[in-house]
DNA sequence: GACCCTCGCGAGAGCGCTCTCATCCCCCCT
DNA sequence: AGGGGGGATGAGAGCGCTCTCGCGAGGGTC
């Protein structure tokens, strides 16, 4: 029998301690100019009622929730599939959880959600948004930024008109890709290929940019388009062999596709890492220790970037109210997490 | 230059559109017992304003959130390898998008959050919750009722001392054990294997006993412990082979924990399935179908339970306000979603 | 010892909405 | 044609909280 008996008020409170509504606000909010000995007769009221404030009351007065909407934009299943939104979400929930806040999750499928989505934040139920865009076509940052909800983006936006900052947290792909493309070279190979990831994704983009920044006069057979995927990852291997079968070295742009380039190597007979040298990106535990022979890839700390983006989000969220922060000395648009490379057995 | 300017209340668009609050309100809820003309006026009046209605404002009166909280208790790592919460998540989500709630994430990391979750709840900041403890001796579950918000479980929950009714949703762990089991017996074998779950865990604890069904008399030998990780299947699978080196088939309690035994397997020299058969449990995209050679397994449908978890909250969330619903024709406390068989080459 | 300032506390107004009532109008029934 | 009923609308109270003010008491200064 769950009591329908309605919660104690703040009055109730009050009429317990014997003072005023007031006090036991403040004291309830933090308790400064309050006198202790009213402080501890409120504290104990509160106790033995057990208390707890109306968070909508208290929001209709003050307009703040103490919550924070994530956005999740997820077009392709491939999202879901990998491990990468859960890692982030917890260290999102660390952040907001230290700082009182609560994480409101907004899973969006297709456009149809887009508009669900600004209305939900331009209603103003949430202080703010953590939005995870992956995609260069994306209308869904714009609508955001249209409702006025002060935004973080995870993963540099590839949106970007320059007309509005944009803050945002992101891995550094192009430096992590080029460090992987270095190790590779340093291991003296001379045949670097590239299996790229869906390139209108920006990490994607940034990925390939890295590797050109090593190989940039590299055979352009040797760069082959792919999807992040594994079975993407097979394709794109069997076409690499074909196109250069002289090949030496993959980097793949993230380890589902050097999982699935490995396979197709091992099927072609080729030994890893003795004849094809193979790096992969993101260092996703159950696949690049799982793969035969483990994978060396690029490591980034996930949930370190969902922590920042919240920690950045909640930061901006105390001094100013809008997005557009123009404080000249304004934090950084964008915050880019470093990377490091994690030797395995496949190069 | 996002507006600081307030968003229009009820009354501005009662003025606009020339009538009383109590129409606009009226009309925002649906329109019931207005005239068309004046719902007519009142809808553009609504759209010319931009108005959205303040959420706290109506939850202070109604006591309605239209929001719920899924909590995670997340004791170990593993959980958040694979994606097992993020395609529950998005069943949720739908189900709750679909009647307009929102979804609120309390993730839990150890007993000092358990107090934190607890709060919230009794706090009436949501409607209801749905609650995925996974482990025997967790007392979130016990907090939680104790917070009298009607609940839904996500598997089923361990504890159950009979004096509550407890609504759950969870697969058919022990009928898909068993048709594992069958399988492998229709193959022929007859030194059949259980690489187990952590026990603690009632999925690992009805997997085991769907083995027991089937093959209850087996040598007690054949019985592994293990932890549901591709390092703990392997070390299951060096034991199994140590302890009973004939084994011809193993059933791993779930996909990371066959990969591992895989592994192991074929460092042994054993060929599989031919020498040993393999099955997981399910199927776990990345892994069932990345594995050498691809796993046979249970497949469960995820998300659907948790739709389906949704689904349930939300009816009872309509008729009663407790979670001791005590009508006598109530819903079922426990939904067992079925499970499959899906064969690929390890058995 | 009188003055002023400060600090602690209480009173009261309202945040934006819903919901109950009372009112009013129109239509139907006799 | 008059009365009654019912449905559509408006008025107003109040949900639980915060916050501004004002008042009173205490301490410092000369």
């Amino acid at each position: 029998m769950t009591e329908t008996a309605s919660r104690p008020t703040l009055e109730a409170v009050a009429a317990r301690a014997g003072v005023s509504r007031a006090t036991v606000s403040r004291v309830v909010n933090g308790g400064d100019g309050v006198r202790e000995p009213l402080v501890e007769r409120v504290r104990r009221a509160v106790e033995e009622l057990g208390y707890v404030p109306n968070q909508a009351a208290r929001s209709l007065v003050t307009r703040r929730h103490d919550a924070v909407a994530v956005v999740i934009a997820e077009p392709e299943t491939r999202v879901f599939a990998d491990p990468f939104f859960a890692l982030q979400l917890r260290g999102i929930s660390k952040e907001l959880t230290a700082h009182d806040n609560q994480l409101v999750l907004l899973l969006t499928e297709g456009r149809a959600d887009h508009a669900r989505v600004a209305r939900y934040l331009a209603g103003g139920h949430v202080d703010g948004a953590l939005v995870f865009s992956l995609h260069l076509d994306d209308p869904l940052p714009g609508l955001i930024q249209g409702a006025g909800v002060p935004t973080v983006f995870g993963g540099r936006p590839g949106w970007s008109d320059g007309t509005r900052d944009v803050v945002y947290v992101d891995s550094d792909n192009r430096g992590g890709a080029r460090e992987a493309v270095r190790h590779l070279v340093g291991l003296g190979r001379t045949r670097v290929a590239h299996l790229t990831g869906p390139l209108d994704q920006t990490s994607a983009a940034d990925r390939l940019e890295g590797f050109r920044d090593v190989r940039g006069d590299a055979d352009p057979r040797l760069v082959v388009e792919s999807d992040f995927t594994p079975g993407g990852g097979e394709r794109a291997m069997r076409e690499l062999l074909d196109r250069c079968p002289d090949v030496d070295a993959v980097f793949a742009a993230n380890d589902l596709t050097a999982s699935g380039a490995l396979r197709v190597l091992r099927e072609h007979g080729r030994r890893v890492p003795e004849d094809v040298a193979v790096v992969g990106f993101d260092d996703m535990l159950p696949v690049a220790e799982q793969t035969d022979p483990p994978l060396t890839t690029v490591r980034q700390d996930i949930e370190e970037m969902g922590r920042i983006m919240a920690r950045l989000l909640l930061r901006g969220l105390d001094r100013g109210t809008t997005t557009t922060d123009d404080t000249p000395d304004a934090s950084p648009s964008g915050v880019v997490l470093p990377t490091t490379l994690v030797r395995r057995a496949s190069a």
